[in-house]
RNA sequence: GGGCGAUUAGCUCAAUUGGAUAGAGCAUCCGGUUUACACCCGGAAGGUUAUAAGUUCGAGUCUUAUAUCGCCCA
């Protein structure tokens, strides 16, 4: 067995041979397994992996592999999404720098480009998976824009079409002048700026003038109402009368409207309604007019007068000249608020009118509250359900198409009726008969599709074998920053389209950020490429690090020192695994011996081991995967090698050979169960270590996951052992204390009482662990021997003659301090038991534990006490 | 304005039906090439669990308020 885990060797060796076997695929499992399936989020076709993408990388496999040991069908479902308006940004800018434009080469041109870089580099994330060692079944791999998803996404269209569930209008929008298309509610991201508060006076019929605070003059132009509440005494007297948009002296009138806040700057308010979401409202109230003064690009339309064409931020400045001139302006002043960017160009987004497709969300959204509310499906963490309710109760109709050339076009067609180019229109899946149709232009949202994804990729609406077999999925695994993009909106169109839940399980994991606590962004400099740290350390030590840095829904913060850590924990598991490799000898029985034929310190490990797999079991249950790894890191690190592998040697260098085989069979017997317990969380070194112990079956892959024995569970023998332990641990540290050189062997008497048993059966033990060559017990008649230092753990009294190293002095105040110590815990107790409250409340096992500790505390104390007054004679 | 989360060792994090002396890693200090491992081993130090009140026999854990930071929604 090679002395390290070669990781580059093994990993791209492992990875091959079990996607060769089949093993990442659901049919392994058999017929009549149980199916296990998880939907990938798809990361987006042009991306390349991130640490998002390892966290769910992470996550995802470490619950398919855990359930394909349980025996189910497991199968994760690979894939990638178009991503509309990411990816053709990637491309324009390409074209760009060929000094070209998507306008310039044209439509067929830029999508075959398009698709041209998406087989260039829509592989790359995929292979970057693969390397984290994802167990996806690759053969069912998917891409949003291939020919079933894209049949998907037309019939789920054409569905909510002829249930009057999809309409077009023209409606406010939020437009990104960038990316010159609309985009949804959640594609806007607002934050609070420093921005200007303009205060100006509206021109009023009969020469005088409200005045009116605007953040934004340029909407001024396009003004078709000045708003004052009825309830204002300062201007209720205006409503009725007209007003004049300044520079252009349009006509407009004053309306009265309860929705006008008195207190917010001057108390009357301009309305703008094509370029206002609250003013949209009042001029639906009030029938008013729509002008739009913007172009696509946000300049200036012809609407403007004389600033067509320019700039929306030159025109601001230009219009607020003219009226400074003009004698309308009152002040300007600092102002704080909110503005609204797009989430991807970044840009100021701008309310605009524009005709666009909407999804009536309504009776969709009932559903997905319903199936949540009904526990049909959980959310872990359970509190971003409340989070989901507000979202979906509050809900407003989905704007779904988008003015790109990238993704699903639209199935609508229209033709040219009454000098209308739109007069007439078509929805279905074929172009109309007749001439003089025009396919609808638009796109629909990305998220369309990706709505669709946990059953469009296993066939819908095909009543495919695997729709039948894998649909519903079982656990949606995501980040929490996606709850409403796509979480809330596969919930909503599965119900709506399959009438089943697509999953009974989301589970939310955070952002990662760095170790403190910042997102990671190139200007920081703080970026950590997964990748990178594969390369130098193996994907194993990510992986596992990722899972156990964080809680569910939380966000991780990624310390790159627990990388180190746990690719030296990595090591340590691979060392273990060497050691009881190297001590095999010929064919070995697979499983444990009888359990009365087994010695105290193998009834202890095993006690403790199948209290592991219990509580492991158990936080697996509840999704705290963290927690579990840290557990077997634990067990394995403090329990498993440091003591049961070093009194293991006794057997394996002097025992007969009964002892060894016995001893044999256990060490494997942990380690085998140690390794497979590990393997959903580092999959390539579990995988390869488990070659070099004997084993039944052909990988580790697709062996058994640990049950717990109950009969294993001994608190008697783990209390017994753990006397054992702790005077190793305080003979250890005594011996720190006298400078004893480590390798001097030392000589140790005890007054065992009722332990004297185990410690005469196991003085080997306190040989191996802290160098005690003899050990030799006293009765309780036998004096204590004097010139020694003292170490009491319950009523257990051992003496090491140190001569010439003793200090009386130092010695009696060791012994003070612990008399001190144990004099406080006997008083904390005593006053716990002598409470009848607590006794009588108090369950009866934690009382029993109280009084047990109370005795072990006592017995201690009287040695102690005792050996002080030996020591001041 | 509404909602959610966080606050535990110098730093990054655990502690899931409320129960013993609140645990790890990194950093620090002391000591070690003990035949699996120096990618290691043994030991030490480091805490008023943000603050205040409450519930309880018992609170890091439950309740309320406050403070600070972060996120989401309007």
């Amino acid at each position: 067995m090679p002395r390290n885990f070669d990781y580059a060797d093994a990993e791209p060796r492992l990875y091959d041979w079990w996607e060769r076997k089949g093993w990442f695929k659901p049919e392994v499992a058999g017929a009549d397994a149980e199916p296990f399936v998880v939907s990938m989020p798809p990361p987006n076709v042009t991306g390349s992996l991130h640490l998002g993408h390892a966290l769910f990388g992470a996550l995802e496999d470490l619950m398919v592999r855990y359930e394909r040991m349980r025996g189910k069908a497991a199968l994760w479902v690979p894939g990638t999404d178009h991503a509309g308006i990411a990816t053709q940004l990637q491309v324009e800018n390409m074209l760009r720098e060929e000094g070209s434009s998507r306008e310039e080469v044209g439509y067929e041109e830029f999508l075959h480009r398009t698709w041209q870089w998406k087989e260039e580099h829509g592989g790359t994330i995929i292979r970057q998976l693969r390397r984290l060692g994802a167990s996806c079944d690759w053969d069912r791999e998917r891409f949003t824009l291939d020919d079933g998803l894209s049949t998907a996404v037309i019939q789920a269209f054409l569905t909510l079409w002829e249930q009057g569930l999809v309409y077009r209008g023209p409606r406010l929008v939020n437009w990104s002048p960038g990316l010159q298309t609309a985009v949804s509610d959640l594609e806007v991201e607002s934050s609070e700026e420093e921005a200007t508060l303009y205060y100006f006076k509206y021109p009023v019929e009969g020469g005088e003038h409200i005045p009116v605070a605007t953040t934004r003059p340029e909407t001024i132009l396009g003004d078709t109402a000045v708003a004052v509440n009825p309830a204002d005494a300062r201007y209720a007297g205006f409503i009725g009368k007209s007003a004049f948009v300044p520079i252009l002296g349009r006509e407009i009138p004053i309306i009265g409207d309860d929705a006008v806040d008195m207190a917010f700057g001057t108390g009357a308010l301009k309305v703008t309604p094509a370029h206002d979401f609250g003013d949209y409202e009042i001029g639906q109230r009030h029938k008013l007019a729509l002008v739009n003064v913007l172009n696509k690009d946000a300049s200036m339309n012809a609407k403007a007068g004389k600033y067509a064409g320019a700039d929306r931020y030159d025109c601001r400045e230009r219009l607020w000249r003219d009226m400074e001139a003009a004698g309308l302006t009152i002040k300007t002043e600092a102002y704080s608020t909110r503005i609204p960017r797009s989430q991807r160009g970044g840009e100021v987004v701008e309310p605009m009118m524009s005709t666009q497709w909407y999804v009536r969300i309504q009776p969709l959204a009932e559903k997905a509250i319903a199936a949540i509310r009904d526990g049909d499906i959980k959310i872990v963490p359970e509190r971003y359900e409340k989070v989901y309710f507000h979202w979906l109760e509050n809900i407003q109709d989905w704007c779904i198409s988008r003015q790109l050339w990238w993704g699903h076009r639209i199935p609508a067609w229209y033709r040219e009726r009454d000098g209308d180019p739109e007069g007439e229109i078509h929805v279905g899946r074929d172009a109309p008969q007749g001439e003089g149709w025009v396919m609808e232009e638009d796109v629909l949202d990305t998220w369309f599709s990706s709505g669709l994804w946990p059953f469009s990729t296993l066939g819908w609406p095909r009543e495919s074998d695997d729709l039948e077999r894998y649909y519903p999925t079982q656990v949606m695994e995501t980040g929490h920053d996606i709850l409403f993009f796509w979480v809330a909106r596969m919930i909503m169109m599965g119900l709506w389209f399959t009438d089943k839940p697509p999953f009974h399980t989301v589970y939310l994991h955070g952002l990662v950020r760095d170790r403190h606590g910042k997102k990671f962004s190139k200007s920081l400099g703080n970026v950590i490429d997964p990748l990178t740290v594969v390369d130098k350390l193996g994907a194993d030590p990510l992986r596992f690090t990722l899972i156990t840095s964080g809680t569910p829904g939380n966000d991780v913060n990624l310390d790159e020192t627990r990388v180190d850590h746990t690719f030296r924990f990595i090591n340590k598991v691979w060392q273990i695994t060497s050691f009881i490799n190297m001590n095999l000898e010929g064919e070995l029985e697979l499983g444990l011996p009888p359990v009365e034929e087994l010695d105290l310190p193998a009834r202890w490990i095993l006690s403790r081991l199948h209290r592991l797999i219990a509580n492991v079991q158990h936080l697996f249950d509840i999704y705290q995967f963290g927690e579990a790894g840290s557990q077997i890191l634990a067990f394995m690190w403090d329990e498993f090698a440091p003591y049961y592998l070093e009194i293991s040697k006794h057997a394996m260098y002097s025992g007969n050979d009964g002892e060894k085989i016995a001893t044999r069979r256990v060490l494997v017997v942990v380690q085998d169960t140690c390794l497979r317990m590990l393997h959903p969380f580092m999959p390539f070194m579990t995988e390869e270590a488990w070659r070099y112990i004997p084993h039944d079956g052909e990988a580790l892959i697709i062996a058994d996951w640990p049950k717990a024995n109950e009969v294993l569970i001994d608190d008697e023998i783990e209390s017994r052992m753990n006397v054992l332990l702790e005077l190793v641990r305080e003979l250890r540290n005594t011996r720190g204390e006298y400078k004893v050189d480590p390798g001097k062997r030392i000589k140790a008497l005890a007054k065992a009482g009722a332990a004297a048993q185990d410690l005469a059966a196991h003085d080997y033990v306190f040989r191996r662990l802290c160098n005690v060559e003899e050990l030799q017990l006293l009765t309780a008649e036998d004096p204590a021997p004097t010139n020694s230092a003292s170490i009491v753990v319950s009523d257990i009294a051992l003496y090491l003659p140190l001569e010439g190293m003793l200090d009386l002095e130092a010695e009696r105040g060791r012994l003070e301090g612990e008399a001190n110590r144990l004099t406080g815990q006997i008083a904390k107790t005593q006053k716990m038991l002598g409470n009848d409250n607590f006794v009588s409340k108090a369950p009866e096992d934690i009382v029993q534990r109280e009084r047990d500790r109370l005795a072990d505390l006592e017995s201690a104390y009287a040695q102690v006490a005792e050996r002080l007054s030996s020591l001041s004679r």
